[in-house]
DNA sequence: CCACAATAATTTGATATCAATATAATAGGT
DNA sequence: ACCTATTATATTGATATCAAATTATTGTGG
């Protein structure tokens, strides 16, 4: 191997244990699993749920603060809506006030599914937490500092 | 507000606060977005650089093992490794002695392009550990545990 | 009032992701 | 050698993701 080839061949090395943009992404594909798994009796994926759990608010809230919330791109929310409206947990209004805006609205079926994937969520989070072991909200914070 | 929507009122508040598949699917989304801008230079996305970073290796790699590190469904590393071979950085070869599996080689050309990635994801990740403060070891560990 | 900039969301095209299913090849038992 | 189970990957269909370009609406300076 010349030295080119073996400098980079231990770059490759410590970046497969040290980067964070791999850790993070293998951590949330296996947690999307997981979590698609246990909500798949309810008809939702995990990114559905935390969409659902985010519109569960007394006034409504538009797209963008939202996708601001989920760290993902307005595209990105206009098309995970689409799925949620065509069953029927989700109502997409245009604002009276600046016709430009949506209003994104929880229907009652949303709630419904929402209140059984709730309690999904308790017992699998719990579960999880137990798992990892470690401190969670010190796993939450660094999270929180990337997001 | 009923008994029953004050509960889940209560509850999605606490999950938008707590839950770990929401924190680890909002940073890797964060995380890939400022890795491809970093990247884009370059042609490849952040997802592409861990992929070609895994493959650098002495020795071909079958995609089983591969999709097990990565923690991602072996059908997602099949469809992610089509872009790399139409740009001719990787090669995907019929395993003689097994011709169930495939070998995964990074071409010079994938070498050559991994080298000049490399560099740029040193500068980007010293920026990003100095950005997030905290203990990025603790963090690593903590996403480790998950995936 | 009007022209133009700024804002909110959508569309389009490419890649990513997974489950379910299918295809192909090896391994094991008889 | 044959039949079957197992293993390795690919295909299909639905959703997720982003950047770039587009549409629609509002705000603003003159």
């Amino acid at each position: 191997m010349t030295r080119k080839e073996t400098d980079l061949a231990e770059a490759t090395i410590h970046i497969r244990d040290h980067c964070l943009c791999l850790h993070a992404q293998r951590a949330a594909r296996a947690l999307a699993r997981r979590f698609d798994d246990a909500l798949r009796p309810h008809g939702i994926t995990s990114g559905q749920f935390s969409l659902l759990n985010v519109l569960n608010r007394r006034e409504p809230v538009a797209m963008g603060p939202v996708a601001k919330f989920l760290a993902m791109d307005r595209s990105t929310l206009t098309a995970n809506l689409k799925p949620l409206e065509r069953q029927g947990l989700v109502s997409v209004e245009v604002d009276p006030d600046d016709r430009r805006s949506r209003k994104l609205i929880l229907t009652a079926e949303g709630r419904k599914v929402l209140r059984a994937a709730v309690a999904v969520w308790k017992s699998e989070h719990a579960a999880l937490e137990k798992e990892i072991g470690g401190d969670p909200d010190a796993l939450r914070a660094g999270l929180r500092a990337i997001a």
